[in-house]
DNA sequence: TTGGGTGCAAACTATTTGCATTCGA
DNA sequence: TCGAATGCAAATAGTTTGCACCCAA
């Protein structure tokens, strides 16, 4: 994604438009990927550029307020940030770390429980753990 | 689930049987539930058995590696552990922290796509994350 | 000038680890 | 007695927070 898409975006979400913000949602954005706050500001390094590790969590955590990126909770050592906000699913590889896209279509869930009282569904995800045949 | 069918478990999963553990195991296997370490080391005290911080959190990866209780990684800020081994699904609700089973027959997915590689299917889990209606 | 935004460091939380002590066969 | 289990405290890792500084409208 490049610089002026994401300000449109940007502005669809009600972020303001900040260097760091940008720099951040320029190497996230980049393509449909899943990437942990540390993996992001390692590459905001190596590009040269020197956000702060607090700046890059605070931002992250304002994307996805905003609905801009997508939170996921996969390994309880780190949150992953997707860029893809479509409805659809993982793989997650128990042995690389490795999260791979599932396109929604191509998982149909028959039949929803319905929920008790007023709750309503606010997302539904299939995870799916793969490890290798022969360890 | 009473002391002794706790001795068979352990048995059955070779886990060697030590006080400490014994009252880890008779906290979570009580009955079908999701409790946090931290849950787990509130209601020993209340019991008025004092295990250490360290060996509720080694106890519990003891149970997990050797297939007695299973992990939920539902939530960024804790793990929960779940006394219900068989395969199942679950709702969480992101207002209350609530987890609740779905059993594996409520729902059915109609396709699962082939992995590549060598790798092989682990565990499949749907999470249904629910919030109130009018919040 | 004024309210965000940023950066740094310190704080915080959940979890793990090192090591001395203790328990149980 | 000897190896395994335990407990404590310190270490660690990821994330958040407090506060001074800076910038743009």
């Amino acid at each position: 994604m490049q610089r002026p898409e994401i300000l449109l975006e940007f502005d669809s979400h009600g972020i303001l438009p900040t260097p760091q913000r940008l720099e951040i949602a320029e190497v996230l954005l980049e393509k449909p990927q899943h990437l942990s706050a540390e993996q992001i500001t390692d590459r905001l390094r190596v590009k040269g550029s020197r956000v702060s590790k607090a700046t890059v969590y605070n931002t992250l955590n304002l994307f996805v307020e905003n609905g801009l990126v997508r939170e996921c909770i996969v390994d309880p050592e780190r949150r992953f940030y997707d860029s893809n906000t479509e409805a659809h699913h993982h793989f997650y590889d128990v042995d690389t770390g490795d999260l791979t896209d599932i396109p929604q279509d191509r998982i149909t869930i028959a039949e929803l429980p319905d929920m008790p009282g007023d709750r309503c569904v606010e997302s539904v995800q299939v995870l799916i753990r793969v490890r290798n045949n022969a360890p």
